[in-house]
DNA sequence: TGTACATCAGTGAACGCGCGTTCACTGATGTAC
DNA sequence: TGTACATCAGTGAACGCGCGTTCACTGATGTAC
């Protein structure tokens, strides 16, 4: 059964014919879908079923398809934000574990929905609400670049943060799409996930001094 | 036009009755209909338009459409892999120079074909074909791990080589579909492609020296 | 509190569309004698 | 060299399918008096 969905609920819902609900049932509906055939393979008369609503209903609510795939993106970005936001606390200020942390959450959260992952940063779609949309991505970029600062004991954001915060995101974005993708297997790779993390943590973090 | 194909040539095609090269030409026109709609809008019927041939002629050749996408996934493979041979080619052995050339096809290959790109690394395919297709991959990476080896004057791959190469591929892999989705620019970089290529180069290459 | 009515979230049937694939066929080519 | 025939790469029409979206509608809800 579906997240958050008891056995029967469909049914009751589908009882009222004012859903109450609906807006939010058919974005949960499409990301599960997403989840299950892929971005493309979703379809909107599938969510209908699943929400257990005609085929017209979703209209009320979304202007077409594409944006009911924007809501379930715009909602993904909103959590992996969150995710790595909260995976950080409890780690003490200017330590690497924050930095590791961060990339974690990134990498588990590309694990646990990479069809959704994949919309959130695959390729562009050309749809009008895809601007707005696209505001969250600096967002995050932004909190890692926040923490590789405190971590350098700078109180300012400058080119030097930047690059290295850069640096870092493209090497977790590239092992999360390995992974999604099944190009590699965290168990062929010798050390462990964290155990990478900091490796590469440490090479961009920290320069090389010349003997 | 598309490349290789001269005005007129699709239509003194079409007279033959035999084509002599269907085969060809459908790769060909699928490859070029991937790239200008993406792999999940690409249709049979129009690369048969494309070809100048009935709906039904692909199928003499290509048990169903999922192989006729293969094929193209394939002859990309192995003109990056090329590619990558080609470009490290001129630069001294042992310099880091040609790590940099490696990494800079790779990502050249991922700008000029993010389509095909895409069918390459993008989501696994669940066709009986795709096994054989993915022996290309460990083909290449071999080929950066042989690389990485001659650079830190070693003559064999151990497992530094193969963590060190890795960490490399990432990389470059996660810069790859940064560029072609779009999430990034290379002019807001501040540094340019080779020197950024550089600069991680010898971050994974060349350990942190105690003070 | 009861009633009239506007609002709005749903229905269900229908639409046109392009798709992947199959089918019996046809016409060109290569080969045996 | 000429002819009969097998082979095989194409045709063109048809199929069933599921899709996204629109339409006139209906029934539940909230509000004004």
């Amino acid at each position: 059964m579906y997240r958050g969905m008891k056995i029967g609920q469909k049914i009751r819902k589908k009882a009222k014919y004012h859903h109450g609900d609906l807006r939010a049932q058919l974005v949960e509906a499409t990301r599960i879908l997403v989840e299950e055939k892929g971005p493309d393979r979703f379809s909107v008369s599938e969510a209908c079923r699943v929400a257990g609503v005609s085929t017209a209903a979703p209209y009320r609510h979304f202007k077409d398809k594409e944006e009911m795939l924007m809501a379930v993106t715009a909602d993904g970005l909103e959590r992996q934000f969150a995710l790595m936001q909260e995976m950080v606390q409890g780690h003490p200020k200017h330590s690497i574990a924050r930095i590791v942390a961060m990339g974690r959450a990134y990498i588990e959260f590309a694990r646990a929905e990479p069809a959704v992952f994949r919309l959130m940063f695959g390729a562009t779609r050309d749809h009008k609400s895809y601007k707005d949309l696209m505001d969250q991505g600096p967002l995050t970029f932004e909190f890692v670049e926040q923490e590789v600062a405190d971590f350098m004991h700078k109180d300012a954001i400058d080119d030097d943060v930047g690059r290295r915060a850069f640096l870092l995101w493209t090497f977790v974005h590239g092992l999360s799409f390995l992974l999604i993708d099944e190009k590699v297997e965290l168990s062929g790779l010798v050390m462990d996930l964290d155990a990478l993390l900091l490796d590469i943590g440490q090479r961009v973090l920290i320069d090389a001094v010349p003997a």
